[in-house]
DNA sequence: GCCGTTTTCGGCCCGACTGTTTTCAGTCG
């Protein structure tokens, strides 16, 4: 189930959007997008909380609140529902398309009657846009190459909607009596960055209460098939989950057959005839006798074919097999390995959780450093100014080690504008104990302008780390055109870091950029890039990323001890 | 609809780009 807050803020940002279709006031509208946000957001459950804790929640009165309570009172909002009456939901769907925002989308509704995405682009097609005030050529041109960027994620979701779907189903059936074991395997357990469908695994001998429990988990929307070995279902968001329940013996040998990748078991099965056996999700057997060999552990299996056992998110067939074979595979970085955050908002800039709420949770979380990085003036939205980022030092600076010994870093992200230029001058940017570079806007320049952007950033002696150094969002913007290697040499040369960034619509740089750059000596980050105290938990996706990328601990600056840290920023200060 | 070096209503996130226009509306970060 989602968090009571993931309700309540999707419903009220879904009112917006249906607020801002209807022509409401566009300060209205913001003001539920950003009730929205705060709510999502907040650090309790809004669901528990009385009228007088919902308003202390900043941007929620009266009238939200009230909302909230009649949510959890009956189920639904009468205005949300009045707002849903009147426009049809895929009215609504038509915006998430890039360059297409509301006014657009009531135009096309009301002018030609077009209420999805596939009538939309029939009506391209067919010519029927032709002569609609405010749509030319380049707007059907742009809305054509939106829906294609929809579609390529088409029914794949992302990492953390699908891992909370597995943790809980693996929770509720780890439960079920006669259940040995039970994991989530398939791209999930890989760490892949978009999840088509989850594949949940289970040991027991009688696989029939297992499969009882899991048809009638609330979030199955509909049993598709329902069999002994097999059931699959969908969820309400159209997420398939399949479940398959194996003899405790064969655990092994089902997980790493449904844990993939399918080149990677190629790969392996072929390593299984060569000496002599088959390899199948019952077991590894004697080709020739049909014998049993092993099947109860992926260690054993593994082992039998003559490799040790090889990490999920290394899975891909892009040489694990034969560094295992060479015994070189690495040792890969771990999310426990990381020791502090180098990329985080508070409510100083667009973030909604203030710098004591997020110094709090982040010593929760173990960390020996945390770095507060607000955006800079250059970002004029975020109103920051001189003033604002001096006066915030001076609270990070009596802050600092009083929450757990924990050590705190003032930094900034800074902006990298159109010509590869950053907010501050070099003698205001040396205050700063750590900058993040990145970019923004003008995402549309071509390669040679924006490798330069970034090269320019790379070599700014004051910037440490580039933030999500290709700016896609995964569904919604491909990553900007830039000549990576280009970026890599000059981040290698120069010292500095490129940022994982975990958000889990960005994880930017991807697994395969993370292995080219590797080749160059570069350092990373894995950063969070939170904009709330549950963001910071982003970390577990951007350290499956760094994974796929091959990485170790000595790769990742925010592995190392703080002194070390510290060398590294001073150093890359101290070169030209 | 929220908020207030607040007290009851006026301001609220600003600037730039794109595409469609010929002076501006829509979209985005």
């Amino acid at each position: 189930m989602a968090r009571p807050n993931d309700e309540v803020e999707d419903l009220f940002q879904e009112y917006a959007d249906l607020l801002s279709i209807t022509g409401g006031d566009a300060f209205k509208v913001r003001s539920y997008e950003k009730a929205a946000r705060a709510i999502g957001g907040h650090h309790e459950d809004v669901s528990t909380l009385d009228a007088k804790a919902l308003r202390a929640i900043p941007g929620v009165g009266k009238s939200i609140a009230d909302k909230v309570a009649e949510y959890f009172a009956t189920g639904s909002v009468r205005a949300v529902e009045e707002a849903r009456a009147k426009i049809p939901d895929g009215v609504r769907r038509l915006v998430a398309i890039p360059t297409l925002g509301p006014k657009k989308a009531a135009a096309l509704y009301h002018d030609l009657g077009i209420s999805s995405v596939d009538e939309l682009v029939a009506a391209i097609h067919g010519e029927r846009l032709r002569g609609l005030k405010g749509f030319g050529l380049r707007t059907e041109e742009n809305i054509l190459r939106g829906v294609e960027l929809l579609r390529q994620s088409g029914g794949r979701v992302l990492l953390d909607a699908a891992l909370a779907v597995a943790d809980e189903i693996v929770a509720v059936l780890s439960a079920v009596p006669g259940c040995e074991r039970c994991e989530h395997a398939g791209s999930l357990r890989r760490f892949r960055e978009t999840i088509g469908d989850v594949d949940v695994l289970a040991a027991a001998h009688d696989s029939a209460p297992l499969m009882r429990a899991f048809r009638e988990l609330p979030l199955v929307a509909e049993v598709i098939v329902a069999g002994e070995k097999k059931t699959s279902i969908r969820t309400a968001e159209g997420l398939q989950v399949d479940l398959r329940v194996v003899p405790p013996s064969a655990w092994g040998a089902a997980l790493q057959y449904f844990t993939g990748s399918q080149a990677h078991n190629v790969r392996t099965r072929v390593l299984a005839v060569h000496a002599g056996l088959k390899l199948s999700e019952y077991g590894l057997f004697d080709a020739a006798s049909g014998e049993l060999i092993v099947s109860e552990t992926e260690d054993e299996v593994y082992d039998r074919l003559g490799l040790p056992w090889i990490p999920p998110t290394l899975r891909e067939d892009r040489g694990e097999i034969e560094a295992a074979q060479r015994g070189e595979l690495p040792e890969l970085v771990t999310e426990t390995d990381l020791l502090g955050d180098l990329h985080t908002h508070t409510d100083l800039t667009d973030g909604v959780a203030s710098l004591e709420d997020m110094v709090r949770a982040a010593a929760a979380r173990g960390y020996a450093y945390y770095a507060i990085t607000d955006h800079a003036p250059d970002m004029a939205m975020q109103r920051m100014s001189d003033e604002k980022i001096l006066a915030q030092r001076e609270r990070v600076r009596k802050l600092d080690g009083t929450v757990a010994g924990m050590r705190l870093l003032h930094g900034t992200e800074l902006n990298i504008g159109p010509d590869g230029e950053v907010d501050w001058p070099e003698s205001f940017l040396r205050g700063f104990d750590l900058c993040v570079a990145s970019i923004h806007s003008h995402f549309t320049q071509d390669r040679a302008t924006i490798t330069r952007r970034l090269v320019r950033a790379a070599e700014n002696p004051c910037v440490h780390v580039i933030g999500h150094p290709t700016t896609r969002l995964i569904g919604r913007r491909g990553p900007v055109d830039v000549d990576l290697a280009e970026v890599f040499r000059a981040c290698a040369r120069t010292g500095t870091a490129l940022e994982i960034n975990s958000a889990p619509d960005r994880l930017d740089l991807r697994d395969e950029d993370i292995l080219l750059a590797k080749r160059f000596g570069v350092r990373f980050a894995i950063n969070s890039d939170a904009h709330a105290v549950h963001h910071l938990g982003f970390v577990r996706y951007g350290a499956g990323t760094a994974q796929r990328g091959w990485l170790t601990k000595d790769d990742v600056i925010n592995t190392w001890p703080l002194e070390r840290l510290r060398e590294f920023l001073g150093s890359a200060q101290a070169q030209q």
